[in-house]
DNA sequence: CATGCACCCTGTAGTCACTACAGGGTCAAG
DNA sequence: CTTGACCCTGTAGTGACTACAGGGTGCATG
């Protein structure tokens, strides 16, 4: 399996798959005679994992955690759901500040008359005391 | 007013205020005999345009855009609705991405029977088809 | 007058997770 | 034998800062 087919596979770049072989994510797999990567099936689960991974959010050093845990089979799995629960408190944390976000710019949006700049509402919302810039 | 003062005044770092001035956002101020930065009012009105509309998640280019119609007042305010409601979508987007994205962690998490890694639940959820990675 | 300390200066490099080249080599089809 | 798709390495860029290193300034205290 060359690079490029593995990052069809994994809907990854092949520039990323570069990348987390460089930072230690994906192990430097076979070259071939021209010099080529030559992937195995390991390799596409473990890429498989790390694109999963992101896609849910997770850092990269957090999937480097997961991963080496995952590795360690033996081990309890209550450090997997540490992570886990830290992330997801995290995205809770992002979700209500995006949330508060929002409706402050649908109030300001509602504000603007759209005349001129002079006396448009956006701009005094962003304004200090309400005076314009 | 020194730099500190200014930056304590609107909640910025110093470093961050003196980035503004090199990528342009803030005009370059007087300086003291001993070569100190020293801001006036409209310094301190515009660096708070500037906070106010990060803290509103607008990017830089954003708030570029909007100083330059907000300095240019005989100008009809519909650019700045068009960039206010874009970003409003932008926001939207994203909270639709992070709800998705939660409800899937908290799924994922509630799995997880907290037994060894080798049938953690989380694990195996990241992993393609299920198997562990 | 000397010393110390908080503050200021410039400039560069690091963060995160990639992305985008530049400048070349390899391989299979026509 | 040439074309074109793919691959290689290495470096620099993205956004919005942050963190120094290595120095200068300004003021209070001894």
């Amino acid at each position: 399996m060359t690079i490029g087919s593995l990052a069809e596979a994994t809907q990854t770049r092949v520039e990323t798959v570069r990348w987390y072989e460089k930072v230690g994510l994906l192990p430097p797999p076979a070259r071939s005679s021209g010099n080529y990567r030559l992937y195995g099936p390991e390799h596409l689960r473990r890429l498989s994992f790390i694109r999963r991974g992101r896609a849910l959010g997770f850092t990269v050093e957090q999937i480097r955690d997961l991963l080496a845990l995952a590795d360690d089979r033996e081990r309890s799995c209550g450090e997997v759901d540490t992570i886990a629960r830290a992330h997801l408190a995290d995205v809770e944390r992002k979700l209500a500040d995006l949330t508060r976000l929002a409706s402050e710019l649908r109030e300001v949006i509602g504000q603007c008359g759209c005349g001129s700049v002079a006396d448009c509402r956006i701009i005094e919302a962003l304004s200090p005391s309400g005076e314009p810039a």
